[in-house]
DNA sequence: GCTTGACTTCAAGTGCACTTGAAGAACTAG
DNA sequence: CTAGTTCTTCAAGTGCACTTGAAGTCAAGC
């Protein structure tokens, strides 16, 4: 029955152990192994149930890792990696939209680090930060009051998923 | 024995209940107590056990609604709050030296979005994205892989705290 | 053959920043 | 005086992104 067993560890070029993605990539297997669960990557397995990856994977890490650092939950970052295919790069189309969705988020989040270096000269300085009026801690309306629950600052908020 | 009671709730102008500050602030009741155990905020009590707080709290709270926006920790905050007197606006000497520090961070946020916004236009979208070496996620080093537990991203890491 | 190391699952733990709930005391309005 | 709101403490729960540990399997080198 040993008739289509996948081989080995490291001895097949195209695929790789979690250990040698996480070696690559910096993530340390469990996260592999948690990000799998959440359906951010995927892997075959061998025979024994050992886990292979595809050398995509390694990118598909890196889009994560990269999303990350914009701000990115896990699920927001599952939600984008949904539209691409498993196996392979994103194709220009795709990932055109999601760069213009993603770059309009940094905008809104520079444009905010400006706000706060602007009031990290004025508007706290000379005592004016007033929580009722204040344009740095109140873009508009009353954004620094998002209600309870974890503070996101990049966006604002997670679109759906209202508060509480 | 009733000699030297603080007066009830609102009744003073120059303290605030808890729910006046926090509906001044827009920081949940809770939150203002957590703020309190964890050292950030001071209140004295009615002889009832009450908390009143200083019309100078409500600076403080927005001093920390603002630096967590800037993405500092509750623990960071506490320190740089530590250095200003609790029932007083800092002086301009405390807050040019918490300034300078403050504006260097938002400096370097700021440069790793636009170190990620152009690797959003070109890096990624071309498949380079290699984690080996790209430049986008490994500025200088290594500083993609910060090791296991959270991962900040202004800053790259809090100072002091070595990852675990 | 045996040891060592890499892998497996699953449950539970961690750190941060809070929130929620229970049980009760205190103030306020009518 | 009573009802309702606001406050008190304390313990436990939440969400995110993981890590750690236990108990066991698999593969490779000597």
């Amino acid at each position: 029955m040993p008739a289509r067993r996948v081989p080995g560890p490291a001895t097949v070029p195209g695929l790789l152990t979690v250990g040698e993605v996480a070696e690559r990539t910096g993530v340390a297997t469990s996260a592999l192994r948690f990000y799998e669960e959440r359906g951010l990557i995927h892997a075959t397995r061998t025979a024994a149930g050992h886990r292979r990856y595809w050398r995509a994977t390694l990118r598909r890490v890196a889009f994560i890792l990269f999303a990350q650092r914009l701000g990115l939950s896990l699920e927001q970052i599952g939600d984008a990696l949904a539209r691409f295919p498993a196996g392979r790069a994103p194709t220009r189309r795709d990932w055109a939209r999601l760069s213009a969705l993603w770059a309009s988020q940094i905008e809104s989040r520079m444009a905010e680090l400006r706000r706060l270096q602007r009031g990290l000269a004025t508007c706290i300085g000379c005592g004016c930060l007033s929580l009722q009026r204040c344009h740095v801690l109140n873009p508009g309306d009353r954004a620094a009051a998002l209600g309870p629950g974890p503070r996101y600052w990049l966006g604002d908020a997670p679109r759906g998923r209202s508060s509480r």
